[in-house]
DNA sequence: ATTGGCGTTAACGATTCATTAACCTTTTGT
DNA sequence: ACAAAAGGTTAATGAATCGTTAACGCCAAT
């Protein structure tokens, strides 16, 4: 899961990095709300958290203007101040959530967890599929009870197919997804990756789960479904 | 175990922390109020033991902002007035205990443990894990009966281990834990004594009950749960 | 004063993972 | 069928992380 942390006070904003970082995720730092407009719209996040408390423009201006460049990535907005006028802004202007320091940290991840799923359009944090279950939560998978160990990487991967269960994905997509900053690794990456997770999915379930769509990517399906209508 | 002591009488504050310390926990200890609102936000204590009588503001005041900061910290209060009226208002205000003094030392210990265990979801004072059972009242632990010695250290990672059982935590939570003040050491050190405790416990159980997840931390599993991690 | 246990740091070797590169196989278009 | 493009697989490399041992200093008990 990538996120893009926009926050100015460099201590708080070390700290979220590394909590979020141990929960797993991809994370991108901006101390500037212009930069992080910047980056917003280059890349495809999964999540926003954006501080309103910024030195060079106010929070409520970064939320407006990726929205009006239609950004629709999930934004979840950190406040100091608990005023209810301004969280009801926040949400007229296209706000996720809204949560106002200081916050319980558990509560920040399992906020953002629960924002990009339903995002994505699910309910649980725990996604099956055929044998296959994966927690999202902690970001662990299991078929039929038993643990299936993945490198990070591998769960990277899955857990982009099980988001996106059914539609074609890209390998574009997946390196989004992966990969943070401005150091990506190379496409081919992402056959690799696929061909060592198929290699562990098969090896558990016995079945095959990932299915190449020749010059598109790669998609998520259900063995026990047996129609198997256009993806996409 | 950490804990921190809100408490102004000096030698009263003395004696509950050498009467803790005894008990193998790792207390800090403020005489203010205000400082025990600072420390209470700043560190991830298991318990703060609040005193109602504070020189600069009232216990009551402590407690509300500690939790109006979203501190869930299970916070046991002393007092000295054994007014119903007051009890009531503890804990609607959100405390997880009150005892009027004086108190019985040993009563003091007790109920700490008790608060302690109940916050992290157990009902008993001795957890199992497959031919382990550490006793969190004693701080010892056995092996089918017989005692495996561990040094406190040693105890207090297992401890952890078990108090949060089947989740993975991160080696800033072990150092959390273990270490009080502000002079906590190297991250390293938890490598150290996992290899210490591991080494331990192999020879007591001839099993594997700690497990590394890599780049992550640390898990406690009951061997007799599940199968075997599916290999590479 | 001496000893032994413990906590801590440092050093080194072993493992695991990410990545690239090389090579082979399959699919597509002509 | 053939070449070109895309995908699959494996091996090699290097970096990050982990495991283990040794060595040092502190403190408490003898």
């Amino acid at each position: 899961m990538r996120a893009l942390l926009v926050e100015d006070n460099p201590s708080e904003a070390k700290a979220i990095e590394l909590m979020l970082k141990s929960a797993g995720m991809v994370v991108d730092v901006t101390n500037y709300g212009e930069e992080g407009i910047e980056i917003g719209k280059l890349y495809d996040y999964d999540i926003i958290i954006l501080d309103l408390m910024l030195p060079d423009i106010d929070g409520f201006e970064v939320l407006r203007a990726l929205r009006s460049s239609k950004v629709d990535t999930p934004i979840l907005i950190l406040s100091g101040l608990d005023q209810p006028p301004e969280k009801v802004k926040g949400f007229e202007i296209g706000a996720d959530d809204y949560l106002t320091k200081p916050y319980n940290k558990e509560e920040l991840v399992a906020r953002i967890h629960a924002i990009v799923r339903r995002s994505k359009g699910h309910a649980q944090s725990i996604i099956n599929t055929g044998k296959l279950s994966v927690n999202l939560d902690n970001q662990t998978v299991e078929c039929e009870g038993k643990p299936v160990h993945l490198t990070s990487k591998e769960y990277g991967i899955l857990e982009l197919l099980s988001l996106r269960k059914g539609s074609t994905l890209t390998k574009e997509m997946f390196l989004n997804h992966l990969y943070g900053g401005m150091d990506e690794p190379e496409l081919k990456i992402i056959d690799v990756f696929v061909c060592k997770l198929r290699k562990k999915l098969t090896k558990a379930t016995e079945d095959n789960y990932i299915h190449t769509v020749w010059g598109r990517g790669y998609v998520l399906r259900d063995p026990d479904a047996e129609a198997q209508p256009a993806a996409e």
